[in-house]
DNA sequence: TTAGGGTTAG
């Protein structure tokens, strides 16, 4: 048997295939070392792709080698890890081999970790704990470590952690950076610098891991404070460490320190490579020097998918949409990245009617395919829009694809089917989602608030908590958004005092505004003046905001020019609170207060944003501004209107001016402009075009106002129409002449 | 007697 191993050794290729007398089964191995040189494992490292690779894996087999575990080893190594990796294949061949050795069963651990299931990974090491009898080296920690850092599972990684100490291995430096990494990764600042501070001799890569999980966790200050001990202490950054530096840089948006990293690369001769170059030209962006990035742009000897939706970000943020447009239609190729980065930036600059049409020039695209990034951004705007047919039909996009849902996909569509308008779809999709974070939780929370459903929402931020979900700071802006809606008093203060010192999340402004909304409602404004008194933080424009909105229901003058200065003093231009102060002076009959906050508006050069509605009919969105007369059916649309109105006043329906921000001074005239607003266009034009049983959705940019609310309230009962308002602040559901809201908004 | 950690756009 002896003399049947070695001469295989010496055999060249293609005597295997010529040799039908080789005996895999004799070939068991002796002496690994004789392997090691073996031709077929040289070859192992010419292969490029895996259809040779699994050629190979059969003249292993068929020579007998894949007994030997060092070439086994060897083979599914080839199979496992890039550059021609199948995971698939990969895993089948492993299963097969009799003895995995510590190797093996670390690069199988390795290549999950990188895979799209690193759970599989954690799996894996496990199993290694129980079958392999070698324990696990100093290269299994950083590939379990990985693992956890890529599933973001910090349970996994504290007990890995704890192995690590208990082991040999406790100083090994690969494992220590990468466990920085893990806690970095995983939002643990704390528990990382901890770490990072004892490690006794680190490496450019502990630096530049703990750097790196500065600028990631959001302390890019942190991070540059790094990199200053790092020069104390003469560890020389490499370009890595300057690539974390410059994305500190870019989220500070400080130019001046950016330009500092930037003449640092230069001075110090630190080698430019493309990642580096991109990451000086996204700093530049993010600091609103597109033109200075463009230059670098132009000179960079390679440039990427990166360097083209970088450029086409920073001219879309600037406003500049022709000249992202431009670079988009300019780049090599454009993948689905770029196409979210054009959609993204139009849906978050208030352009959600350009967002979708983009969006349906993508599906018309052969190049790419939407993904979940694409849906969420399309659902956005969707809601934006209250494009609910639309919205729908992405849905159903999401089915008959097979696009995995994941929690933010969940929470846009929780988000859009609320904002359009059918609250119990949002609960339908929330209710069947398999899995829940505290967005999709706080999401419903937020939908059930906007139908003043205060209680329900209430109860869902109770079960939530049964599941183990832990209320975060947003969750609670919306649950006591519910309270405000729906007048709950005692429960907002009861959730307000428990926030801290039960959930340990420190009220914010949002949490006091919401909190002076609930009890400014009420009519208990002594008590919102006296909480905001008592504010740790001090009061935002949000908060007098919320106060002035209660002096206007409660009509409280002194208490709300009080108001109205504090806000004024932070935010100048606040048009709101003109706005709101206004109204009030104009309910007590003040108008010669009104034309004076006029004057000073115009003064100030600050103008109403103007009204706008939206309605949605055939999947075709339809815009409306105040008085507009540019939609083709303008001429129709007026004359119902007059005709609406004419059956509204034999109703006994009386204008209510005093909402009106005192822009026009003619009795006539003024009712004129109530009538002109742009939310009773659209519910009229909605009258037009819809079929009598479906409901007229309406968003609304601004507040509604009184007179439109009543004006839908009694159109809703005169016609047997649904109306579903969307204002800025929540959902009006008028039916029968009653609105949800109670009339109490 | 095989190998490993840290980086950019959305």
């Amino acid at each position: 048997m002896a003399s049947l191993a070695s001469p295989l050794v010496t055999l060249p290729l293609h005597a295997y295939r010529e040799s039908p007398t080789a005996k895999p089964a004799f070939l068991t191995v002796k002496n690994d070392r004789h392997f090691a040189g073996h031709p077929l494992l040289s070859l192992l490292d010419k292969c490029t792709n895996t259809k040779q690779l699994k050629q190979i894996h059969a003249q292993i087999l068929r020579g007998g080698l894949f007994f030997d575990s060092y070439s086994a080893s060897r083979l599914f190594a080839a199979l496992s890890l890039p550059p021609s990796s199948d995971l698939m294949y990969a895993r089948k061949v492993f299963d097969e081999i009799p003895r995995p050795n510590i190797y093996t069963w670390n690069t199988l651990i390795r290549a999950y970790a990188s895979s799209d299931d690193p759970a599989e990974s954690l799996l894996i090491f496990l199993r290694l704990l129980h079958e392999c009898p070698e324990l696990p080296n100093k290269f299994t920690y950083p590939f379990v470590i990985k693992a956890a850092t890529v599933a973001s599972d910090i349970r996994v990684g504290r007990a890995v952690h704890g192995m690590v100490v208990k082991s040999i291995l406790g100083s090994d430096l690969f494992i220590l950076n990468a466990l920085v990494h893990l806690y970095g990764a995983c939002g643990q600042l704390d528990l990382a610098y901890r770490l990072f501070v004892r490690i006794m001799r680190k490496d450019v890569v502990s630096w530049n891991s703990m750097i790196t999980a500065f600028v990631q966790g959001g302390c890019p200050e942190a991070a540059v404070d790094l990199f200053q001990q790092m020069e104390m202490e003469n560890v020389k950054p490499n370009q890595v460490t300057m690539v974390g530096l410059l994305s500190a840089c870019a989220k500070k948006g400080d130019l001046e320190q950016g330009r500092l990293m930037h003449s640092y690369i230069e001075k110090n001769s630190i080698n430019l490579d493309l990642t580096l170059n991109n990451a000086i030209l996204d700093m530049y962006t993010k600091c609103g020097r597109v033109n200075e990035a463009k230059r670098l742009f132009d000179e960079m000897p390679e440039k990427d998918i990166v360097s083209w939706t970088t450029m086409l970000v920073g001219y879309a943020k600037l406003g500049d949409y022709d000249e992202a447009r431009l670079f988009f239609d300019a780049m090599p190729c454009q993948d689905v990245a770029a196409w979210n980065a054009l959609i993204s930036s139009y849906e978050q600059n208030g352009k959600p009617k350009e967002a979708l049409g983009l969006f349906h020039e993508f599906l018309l695209s052969k190049n790419a395919k939407p993904d979940e990034v694409t849906l969420v951004s399309a659902l956005s705007a969707c809601s934006q829009l209250g494009a609910i047919d639309l919205g729908r039909w992405i849905h159903v996009y999401i089915k008959n694809q097979g696009i995995k849902s994941n929690y933010f996909l969940t929470t846009s569509l929780i988000d859009m089917y609320s904002k359009c308008g059918d609250l119990e779809k949002a609960l339908e999709v929330f209710h069947s989602a398999e899995r829940k974070d505290v967005c999709v939780w706080s999401a419903m929370i937020a939908g059930l608030a906007m139908y003043g459903r205060g209680r329900a929402a209430i109860d869902l931020f109770l079960n939530m908590q049964v599941t183990g979900i832990k209320p975060n700071a947003f969750t609670f802006t919306n649950v006591l958004a519910a309270c405000s809606h729906t007048g709950l008093v005692d429960e907002a203060r009861l959730l307000f005092s428990q926030m801290e010192f039960v959930h340990g999340v420190l009220p914010g402004a949002n949490h006091y505004s919401c909190m002076v909304d609930v009890l400014g409602r009420a009519g208990l404004l002594e008590d919102a003046v006296e909480l905001i008194k008592n504010m740790p933080i001090n009061p935002t424009p949000s908060v007098w905001l919320s106060l002035l909105g209660a002096c206007r229901l409660h009509t409280n003058i002194d208490l709300a020019e009080m108001a109205f200065s504090h806000l004024l003093e932070q935010d100048p231009k606040n048009i709101g609170a003109y706005v709101l102060l206004s109204n009030i002076y104009a309910k007590s009959g003040m108008w010669e207060k009104v034309s004076e906050l006029r004057k000073l508006m115009r003064v100030s050069e600050l103008k109403k944003e103007p009204g706008c509605s939206c309605i949605e009919v055939n999947g075709v969105v339809h815009e409306f501004l105040v008085a507009d007369t540019s939609h083709p059916l303008s001429t129709k649309i007026y004359s119902k209107l007059d005709e609406i109105a004419r059956r509204l006043r034999s109703k006994g329906y009386v204008p209510n001016k005093s909402q009106l921000l005192q822009l026009v001074q003619e009795e006539d005239m003024k009712e004129q402009a109530l009538y002109l607003h742009s939310e009773k266009l659209a519910i009229t034009f909605g009258l037009l075009s819809l079929e009598q049983s479906q409901p007229i959705r309406i968003v609304k940019n601004l507040r509604v106002c009184g007179d439109c609310h009543s004006f839908a309230k009694i159109v809703s009962q005169l016609y047997s129409r649904e109306i579903l308002l969307r204002d800025r602040y929540r959902f009006h559901h008028f039916k029968e002449g009653v609105c949800s809201c109670m009339d109490y908004w």
